[in-house]
DNA sequence: CTGAAAGCGCTTACAG
DNA sequence: CTGAAAGCGCTTACAG
């Protein structure tokens, strides 16, 4: 194996300095034109990269954001939720489009995840996606905060803490989904997922839900709201605990996606109809939902913007711009489990 | 911001040099024992952490495999094709087990993508996941194999280069379905992706589909065959160029289930019942193919597995160690779309 | 078992 | 516009 060409190599072929071979290669207005475009063909001719990780530990810094997955160790099958998973791929093109280069990994909610990547030098900042019990979760982002650690993340805006946040409008996104459904002459909705702080996300599609009921006279009905997480198997059980419950609904909001398609599952096992019997409506808009029988009406968070405004947020945040949290708008995407 | 502590601090504070605390931190057996557990609670408290850039310099390996992802630029909207997707939640996975990180980023297939991370020395090898033309590909690979880059691929073995992959059985795979459709009473089957050396995969799918067809007598008819990329537009055009030619068929064989959601979708608009009319079955298994109307019957491609293989493959060709291309099995999954 | 020293391949003041 | 030199923070022979 032919070792790598190094900077001194191009210097000595070019006969300049080795200084000037890496002004030359960044482009650096101090070097003279014609300089530059014969080291820039030299390192061409020898396929000359600079190495990373010399230009990194000298320069301090290394175009490179770290993403951090994790995940509510309760969902330990190996599959990623595929609202994430599209979220991946977004932030993914994002950083390429901006010249970085991303590090991913996997974190465990209970895991010690003292920001790693930013710490070792690896990235410049770190991006947070994932869902977990959100009162565990503050007590990390404040120990990241103490660290000085560069981060940006995914979801509702924490008011007590100097955090920049890329979110939806869940409430709205809630509100707008529940309107509709009422507007289709359902009356008695449940609710399945977490609706408290420990859900944040959640919650605030609930209270959107439950803003929708009494602005059009109807009743909250708290017995109907049952806890659910993220999974299309935990919206099943969620819903035939409903069922088996014997109370009266004829509409379940999920609040995610995949807790709809269980849900809507579990109805039809038990020989009802979606929607005449009992609409389901989730919430995500992910791949799958335009596929379940029937499609699902759901509110859609844009995975590809979010994607963009996590990257350029988390830029800002390392170049030390000021960045506020955004919240972005949800839309309501009409199918047909919701009866039109 | 205070500036991050170095083995110097360390050092200091405990009293020795900056070698042993290198070497205690790294559990070197060179060490005192209590030496080590002084020094290793001393970085804890400062919450050091070994700057990657400046270990990976001088020991000239980094722990990081990259993945390059690449697409056939003809499929240019922002979304990742699922399959690769849930490959990418794999190998993220698989390289925190094996205590690797992860670099991941994109490639058309039309640029250099000299293995740029391997040359700076940002991994130790690559992982190379994608579809496009694989008269193109084939060169790159050339240039990667010339340039001592140490890499494995996800596709069908290329038995002319030396070159480690991981892939399914797509013959096998696509026999399978075939000869099961066949049993429930199809006759005349339409395949839709391109079968030429172009697309080895799709190739090799249709080649165990025609031997299927041969070992049960009937003919296979090579104008039922049309070209279709891997995507949903592109399968509900090839199917709706087969339907307007007039030729009649009772079952479509999608290349990927992409294709096939396609083409049923494609089908479903003109007015045929599937699997009544025509059976449809894809290839992959993506997680939407349970939830189409009807299911999809498709051959899983096991992607935790591969993810897997994936990894542990070129951990061992970064090793040195002997590598052979993997050919793992796919399985059949039966749901609706095929007639039972 | 420990330390002094060299050096990985760059970038960037500093001097000209 | 260019070059000589220092130094980023480690790892690893080498010597003891």
């Amino acid at each position: 194996m032919k070792s790598k060409p190094t900077s001194f190599d191009i210097a000595y072929r070019a006969g300049v300095s080795q200084s000037t071979v890496s002004r030359a290669l960044r482009n650096s207005p101090l070097v003279n034109e014609e300089t530059r475009q014969k080291v820039q063909a030299i390192a061409k001719e020898l396929n000359y990269k600079v190495d990373k990780n010399a230009s990194n530990l000298r320069s301090q810094h290394s175009s490179t954001l770290a993403l951090l997955l994790f995940e509510d160790p309760t969902n330990d099958d190996s599959f990623i939720n595929p609202f994430f998973l599209s979220m991946l791929g977004s932030i993914t093109k994002a950083c390429s489009d901006k010249g970085y280069d991303l590090l991913v990994s996997f974190q465990q909610m209970n895991d010690d995840w003292h920001a790693e990547f930013e710490d070792s030098n690896k990235a410049d900042g770190i991006i947070l996606l994932g869902y977990g019990d959100f009162v565990d979760y503050e007590e990390k982002l404040i120990q990241l905060i103490e660290q000085d650690t560069r981060f940006v993340r995914w979801g509702a805006d924490v008011e007590s803490l100097p955090i920049v946040s890329v979110g939806c409008d869940n409430f709205h996104g809630g509100y707008q989904l529940t309107e509709h459904v009422i507007m289709n002459g359902k009356k008695y909705f449940a609710f399945l997922g977490e609706a408290s702080s420990h859900a944040p996300e959640f919650y605030q599609r609930y209270l959107g839900h439950c803003k929708a009921l009494a602005d059009n006279n109807l009743v909250v009905d708290k017995s109907l709201q049952n806890d659910a997480f993220s999974t299309e198997e935990s919206g099943y059980q969620a819903a035939a605990k409903l069922i088996e419950s014997g109370k009266s609904f004829d509409c379940i909001f999920g609040a995610s996606d995949l807790i709809a398609v269980g849900a809507m599952r579990a109805l039809q096992d038990k020989g009802y109809k979606v929607p005449e019997d009992v609409a389901v409506i989730g919430f995500d808009d992910i791949p799958m939902a335009s596929f379940t029988f029937p499609p699902l009406t759901t509110a859609k968070q844009n995975t590809k913007l979010a994607g963009e405004l996590l990257v350029e947020s988390l830029i800002k945040v390392i170049n030390g711009e000021e960045v506020k949290t955004t919240l972005m708008p949800t839309s309501l995407i009409v199918r047909n489990s919701c009866g039109s």
